[in-house]
DNA sequence: GCCATCATGTAATTAGTTACATGATTAG
DNA sequence: CTAATCATGTAACTAATTACATGATGGC
């Protein structure tokens, strides 16, 4: 269960509201681990529960900020340093990206390649806006997540560009 | 639900029994997506009842090979042509590897991010002995799979090599 | 006054994990 | 003859998605 962990890591940075998380794990996170609101309410909810954070603040709308406790920062060291991390993932595009030049014919693997070629340089284009928006604001413990991001969108680009090379020189 | 058109996908490439399939997800596809048996023989049960596939062969200890239907094939190619792709993703990793240098002490984080140096470097091993068995076998369609793979590997090792690096110049 | 956005929640359904369960075949 | 691997399945539980639902605040 990474996503409670995730949440410890975001809190551990800062306390933040559940609005405010939502929004993290939408921009900052991105590249690493998707939630929605739906789920990071009740989640929050359970982590009260079990003592790992507490409410520090109400502010105006109703909002809550939360921060960790002992307990949830113990719970978090724990996590980092003594669990074996599971190497599983799930990235829909990779999977698109691998079958659409094994499978389809080259017209159609071309219009879903170009897809996902836009796909990644619409990524890099909002990480570089949310790195020069923290940038600005002073640089954050965020940025580097974003910075990894980055990294491997060159190599996506270089991947796809280079099937749609390959799909070239079969016709 | 990726699983399912990840499933089309390899069906589409090579007829294949639900026991190959679990072994394919655990190998060449394991960068995008992540399956295990328990979820993959229902879901073949699934696809059969829908038309999309259907038993082409039953061979020894009653294993069963699938294979797709046009209605398979034109459900697989709906999929990749016409659906917008989802960008979301989980990557358990990644969510350590960015939390650990920003949360933890030097040595803690120096311990979670040289674990995850070795599996960055053991996943590339496990990566390059797949691609050298299917050279061997004379090549397959899942091979690009495991290149994006091996084109990844290198970014996040020279990733978490920078940041051993900035934990040293603090110490 | 009204629209956009902030802000939080729940309900119903689907997807995914972990554990349980069993039998067939082959290599040593 | 027995241990490893091949091969398939189900049950109970947890995680995640999608849809529904509501109210507060600030800017125009």
């Amino acid at each position: 269960m990474s996503l409670r962990h995730a949440m410890l890591g975001l809190l551990a940075v800062q306390p933040t509201t559940g609005y405010d998380l939502t929004r993290k794990f939408d921009n900052s996170l991105s590249n690493a681990w998707h939630a929605s609101h739906s789920q990071i309410y009740p989640e929050l909810g359970r982590l009260v529960d079990e003592g790992m954070i507490e409410v520090v603040a109400e502010g105006a709308r109703n909002s809550k900020t939360y921060a960790l406790t002992d307990a949830g920062r113990a719970e978090l060291r724990r996590w980092l340093v003594d669990v074996e991390p599971s190497r599983q993932q799930r990235n829909e595009s990779a999977v698109r990206m691998f079958l659409a030049p094994r499978l389809l014919e080259p017209a159609d693997a071309r219009v879903a390649l170009e897809r996902d070629l836009r796909d990644v340089l619409a990524q890099r284009a909002t990480l570089e806006e949310i790195r020069a928006a923290i940038a600005e604001a002073g640089g954050s413990p965020f940025e580097p997540a974003v910075d990894l991001g980055l990294r491997m969108s060159p190599v996506m680009e270089e991947w796809i560009r280079d099937q749609l090379a390959a799909l070239g020189d079969e016709s």
